[in-house]
DNA sequence: TATTGTTATACTCTATAACTATA
DNA sequence: TATAGTTATAGAGTATAACAATA
């Protein structure tokens, strides 16, 4: 979390010194702004990047968080339905569960049908860090969004569902 | 480049056989499709998911790409304007440029006023191949975002974008 | 035979510290 | 002193192959 990453240059004022000011001169990336992939890599990387921070103050990455709350709005959902949803390859769920477990966030119980497969549940404790953690990303939504009236928020989500559904 | 990521997932059309298709039961994401985050991570790794193979048909990985573009229409750009730019670390743009100097695509000069840095220009073979990248570029953009109107598509870069300037 | 979950492992990407040479 | 570029290296993220237990 540092250097270049994800931080808002502030080419100090220019407050009018003799120096030539080396900054940073303009660099033309006109092309690459007419790419939807470029714009959507550096929106995600810009609210992520927040997301980050305010999650870390729970100990939690993005994606345990992702994990965390799709487990309290499916409760007993399974490794592979997880790894399904949000992009993860199964042998890197298993280190991301074991270390959510190990913190007593989450359980896993034996599938009721499924004799293979672990149903994954919240713990109490987990519950209420989830609560926690959903309401502070809902506070984050309107900070990194701020630029956006509350139309153009939805507009933009219906927008980027449209790309990826 | 296989099994979870970027695959469109195809649920075979359900030919109305007797097996009772375990295939992925639904998986309430509602509260993860409210968040700006979570939307524009998994339209950027659709659309870059794209780049990557249509890319791949030149040997150019996506950074590869976007510097290649920016030296173009950049010529002489620092190493340093190209890490800030692309937000990546000045120890891991070194690696880059040097493949792509290996490659013979571009070429590094002494910088005419600044004796430490060196001014990054294409070759004619790099900006052959950068000419025709960008094509292919502006082309995958239309597919990439086929279920967008013209519209559509400006308004979102123009979203994305106040986001993150 | 196919699938869930797992281990082990490799590869890539990203990050930090420290050095050099110029400014 | 500060900056551009570099080296070496550490760490996180992502990938494949192969296995046991169950369907």
């Amino acid at each position: 979390m540092s250097s270049t990453r994800s931080r808002k240059k502030t080419p100090p004022p220019a407050a009018c010194t003799d120096a030539p000011a080396p900054a940073t001169e303009a660099v033309d990336t006109s092309l690459l702004r007419t790419l939807v992939g470029y714009n959507a890599r550096r929106a995600s990387l810009s609210v992520i990047g927040l997301f980050m921070e305010r999650m870390a103050v729970y100990g939690l990455k993005v994606v345990e968080f992702s994990v965390l709350s799709l487990v309290a709005h499916n409760p007993g959902i399974t490794s592979r339905q997880l790894c399904a949803t949000l992009n993860v390859l199964p042998p890197n769920m298993v280190g991301l569960i074991a270390a959510l477990e190990r913190r007593g966030l989450i359980e896993r119980r034996p599938h009721p049908s499924d004799g293979r497969a672990m149903g994954v549940h919240l713990t109490p404790e987990g519950a209420a860090l989830t609560a926690q953690a959903e309401q502070t990303a809902a506070q984050l939504e309107q900070d990194a969004t701020a630029r956006l009236t509350a139309t153009e928020r939805k507009t933009l989500i219906r927008l980027l569902q449209k790309v990826y559904d």
